[in-house]
RNA sequence: GGGGAUGUAGCUCAGGUGGGAGAGCGGUACGUUCGCAACGUACAGGUCAGGGGUUCGAGUCCCCUCAUCUCCA
């Protein structure tokens, strides 16, 4: 890598010590905090927990928000992260503007420090300025900085304690150097640093400063005093314990260190732009189109690597699809570079390779995620063609109306309906010497716009209740003893009723009850939560479920039924053993059933979701296409044979790290803490982090069935399936109704199928024989009917009453009647469950003169309906059978006056 | 979360205003042919996504549900 900074960017990295790559930037940054007090923390999953106003993790305080709030407590006051952020779809979007400049991403590492009441300007400030100037040797000429207009402190502090001249320091408003969380809560005043690129990246204007929108001073440090907390009516109030929020982005501290003009000329994008002009055959900075492809494509392919190592799947609602959409982004642009075939997968292989040593998820991920995209390329092909065919025939259409302008409305449609992007159809408009009104489409656009804008209500992950925020807040949290134990002595920390904290309760009272310990399970990681009793002396309270909310209340939610229950009680806390035995039954058959999926379909199959309940379990997975049976018996028979080995399972607790290196799986979803816990069956048949109860051996489990597989969504699958004695009266049940179809068949269940499959010949052929025998009646009838025919003015015209049970039936007939009398006029009718039924048919020859149609809406109106149909059939009705003499006598009426 | 589109034979789809469920490809059988490809003939294959309603009558109109596609948030 560091060759890449001498050979390629020489010129370019005068100013700086430039040996530094992107991975030493980012230690340098967590090291330089560590050594100041800061708590390393990991990054957090791009899909933020508990936060419905978020779509992905889209700065480094998300994970800290409950923090700032006062809602939470941790061990550190000081903190410091490289966090994974995604901003595309969202508040913060900047999807469409990736690859038309050089800062902008749809993924980016976001290195921050925090401060939760600790320390405040001062340190933020030094701190910052020590760490650029002598940790990355940034030159102080070319650094500026901003600050919030009535941030006298702020600005002492740069003036005095740095000693910047004034004229470096720039005063903002509101809008710039102000930042809020939302409309109410903490906020504050920030301050950023700039570098100057040099005028040559300038608009040139004399008012240029840092702030301008111009390209010359870039913004690579944003910290922000959250001081205030601003009330409904807009007051602010000093905050008691002020925080600090910083974020710099490592991709421009990267570029700014390594001294390149753009983002995209870092190390960190280096192999994946290689990548690409390996696949492509074409030169990075060569043509500016190009290099908007070689831009949009390396970023995408780096969002699309992170955001399914975080478990999101491509789909067509949410997070799943904003995937979706960098992912075509991506292909699309790939076309500008000639890269028809599938290319993406490959790219993102690149970035897994830079990327994966400090994010192991891309590594565990790597098949999952080829996979992914590979699926993707030949869906959008799918789509793609579709949607170019509906453009076809809007094009004729307007080409026939002789118009030469594609109206914005149409483009929309075509954009918003099937799919098909603008610049496309201009394309495709350019090679049919047509335009498109891109201002009608643009207008059009902006009114979808505000209209979904209304009625955004959040994306729907649920918020810890207030009652439980605030037990969180105050550190109230329950020791969990149920791996040990099924029942323990312990004293009430907590009770809630309708969600408000309270003393006592009552008997009869539904209440939520925390225990300061508990062998009760809350629900968490799929498991349903442990259903019992707390009991003590007189006093019963029934557990009709248990909850987990941050990370370690545990709420024993039911109803108190007998005695009274007060805070501070000792009570003793009693799972219900026998629903609990056959939970952990189902749970390590989840993890066996997880090991299996893998060894038969691929290492692409993931956890997707899972639910863990005494009855059953629920097995919700990455996968392409449907399990096919003879899969699902292999899965069935691996699962079994390991239940047959009595294997043993075993639970250590362990650092994160320890585990990682064991090559365990973990689930997306889950946010583990320092320490996890490992459950291994046998010797290497599973390894999963799971902080679920589970049996001591699989022998336990007795029997595994699989129940049903089926679709959830793109990409997903589900297996549900049975354990113990559920998997035996599940087996029982089955074959009971077979003995009993095969006794009702009169044959033996291994017999069934053959006597099916005979039964279902006999059963086509006497269908065959029942048509044929109608036809034979109905042409007996017809020559019976044909007595009855009667002349009128020289044409021969038959009406009469038969019994038929649809108007199928008398379609048919009056085709016979029609066959056998050449020429003529036919009315049938048919009386059925208080209606009438009427069927005219007209012998083409008569068409000209007699309308089938015409006569059936007349004679309808007699038995009290209306009819209707073709000239040479019709058919017709009412609700007045005791009519039909008279409609059908009317008939000979009707042609002795039309004829 | 809000909007638009689609759902008909194994596959790709057609079915103006409500009035006999179709085509092409594929499948099976037979034929032309030494054989293959090709062609011809015949046949099989359908809960018109599901449920409710309007109507004498619904693939078609209305309402609900589901699945897939798509746009916005």
């Amino acid at each position: 890598m560091k060759s890449f900074f001498f050979k390629g960017h020489m010129l370019l990295a005068k100013h700086t010590d430039n040996t530094m790559n992107f991975r030493e930037i980012r230690e340098k940054f967590l090291t330089y905090f560590n050594t100041h007090g800061h708590e390393i923390v990991e990054s957090s999953s791009l899909i933020p927990k508990d936060d419905p106003t978020l779509l992905f993790t889209n700065a480094g305080m998300v994970q800290f928000k409950s923090l700032f709030l006062g809602e939470e407590k941790r061990s550190y006051s000081r903190a410091a992260t490289s966090q994974k952020c995604v901003r595309a779809g969202g508040k913060h979007n900047d999807l469409e503007n990736v690859g038309y400049t050089s800062r902008h991403h749809t993924f980016f590492e976001m290195l921050g420090n925090f401060s939760f009441g600790d320390y405040f300007k001062e340190e933020a400030i030094t701190w910052a300025w020590e760490l650029l100037t002598e940790g990355y040797n940034l030159p102080v000429d070319r650094l500026y900085v901003t600050v919030y207009k009535d941030d006298d402190e702020a600005y002492r502090i740069w003036e005095r304690n740095i000693g910047i001249p004034t004229e470096k320091i720039v005063l903002l408003g509101e809008k710039d150097n102000f930042w809020a969380m939302g409309e109410t809560g903490p906020c504050g005043p920030c301050s950023e640093i700039h570098i100057d690129q040099g005028a040559s990246m300038g608009c040139g204007k004399p008012d240029c400063a840092p702030g301008c929108d111009c390209d010359r001073y870039l913004e690579i440090w944003n910290l922000v005093f959250t001081q205030f907390d601003r009330g409904p009516s807009g007051k602010l109030t000093p905050l008691p314990k002020p925080n600090i929020d910083t974020g710099m982005g490592l991709e421009r501290i990267t570029a700014a260190v390594q001294g390149v003009p753009s983002n995209y000329d870092t190390d960190l994008f280096k192999g994946v732009i290689d990548r690409i002009q390996e696949l492509s055959g074409k030169k990075y900075h060569e043509n500016e189109k190009q290099d908007v492809a070689f831009k949009v494509i390396a970023d995408h392919a780096r969002a699309t690597a992170f955001l399914i190592g975080d478990g999101i799947l491509p789909s067509n609602e949410s997070r799943g699809y904003t995937l979706r959409r960098i992912i075509r982004r991506a292909i699309r642009f790939g076309q500008v570079l000639d890269l028809d075939d599938s290319f993406l997968h490959s790219i993102c292989s690149k970035v897994i390779e830079v990327m994966g040593q400090d994010y192991e998820e891309l590594i565990r991920s790597k098949s999952l995620i080829e996979g992914v995209v590979n699926n993707e390329e030949k869906r959008f092909a799918d789509t793609l063609h579709y949607s170019m065919k509906v453009l076809d025939e809007e094009i004729e259409t307007l080409k026939a109306k002789g118009g030469d302008t594609i109206p914005g409305e149409v483009a929309f449609k075509l954009y918003d309906t099937y799919g098909l992007s603008v610049d496309i159809v201009e394309d495709v408009a350019r090679d049919e010497n047509l335009h498109v009104d891109v201002a009608g489409f643009d207008k059009a656009m902006s009114r979808q716009r505000s209209l979904s804008q209304e009625s955004w209500k959040g994306s729907g992950e649920e918020e810890i209740p207030e009652g439980f925020r605030s037990l969180l807040a105050r550190d109230i949290t329950s020791r969990f003893l149920g791996y040990e134990t099924l029942c323990s002595k312990a004293n009430i920390a907590a009770i809630l009723v309708e969600g408000k904290e309270t003393h006592s309760a009552e008997s009869g009272t539904r209440a939520e009850v925390v225990l300061d310990q508990t062998p009760f399970y809350g629900k968490a990681g799929g498991q349903v939560g442990d259903i019992g009793w707390i009991l003590n002396g007189e006093m019963r309270f029934h557990v009709a479920d248990t909850l987990k909310y941050g990370q370690g209340l545990i709420v024993h939610k039911g109803q108190l039924e007998a005695g009274r229950l007060s805070v501070g009680d000792e009570v003793e806390a009693r799972v219900d053993e026998e629903k609990r035995k056959a939970t952990a039954l189902n749970h390590s058959a989840t993890h066996l059933l997880h090991a299996a999926l893998r060894e038969v379909l691929g290492d692409h199959v993931k956890q997707a979701g899972s639910m863990v309940s005494p009855d059953r379990l629920r097995f919700d997975f990455s996968h392409f296409t449907r399990v096919e049976p003879e899969k699902l018996i292999e899965i069935e028979r691996l699962v079994n044979s390991h239940i047959r080995n009595n294997l043993p399972l075993h639970t250590d607790e362990m650092s994160k790290e320890e585990a990682f290196k064991t090559g365990a799986m973990a689930i997306f979803e889950e946010r583990y803490g320092e320490t996890v816990r490992l459950v291994r069956i046998g010797d290497g048949v599973s390894m999963e982090l799971c902080g679920g109860t589970h049996t001591d051996r699989t022998g336990d489990i007795g029997l595994f069935r699989i129940a049903s597989e089926s679709a959830v969504g793109a990409n997903v699958r589900r297996i549900e399936a049975l354990t113990g004695k559920a998997a035996l009266q599940y087996d029982q049940q089955q074959s009971h109704e077979l003995r009993l179809a095969a006794s009702l068949l009169k044959t033996s269940p291994d017999k069934l199928g053959e006597r099916l499959e005979q039964l279902l010949k006999e059963y086509k052929e006497k269908d065959r024989e029942l048509e044929s025998l109608k036809g034979k009646l109905l042409s007996k009838k017809s020559e019976d009917l044909l007595s009855g025919v009667r002349e009128i003015s020289g044409i021969k015209v038959i009406a009469r009453e038969l019994e038929a049970g649809s108007p199928k039936d008398l379609r048919e007939s009056a085709d016979r009647i029609k066959d056998k009398l050449g020429s003529g006029v036919i009315l049938l009718g048919a009386k059925q469950e208080g209606k009438a039924m009427l069927t005219c048919s007209v012998t083409r020859d008569l068409v000209n003169r007699f309308r089938a149609g015409d006569i059936i809406k007349q004679l309808s109106i007699i038995v009290g309906g209306k009819g209707g149909g073709r000239p040479d059939m019709a058919q017709g009705g009412g609700n007045k059978p005791e009519k039909m003499g008279k409609a059908l006598e009317a008939l000979y009426d009707l042609i002795k006056r039309m004829g």
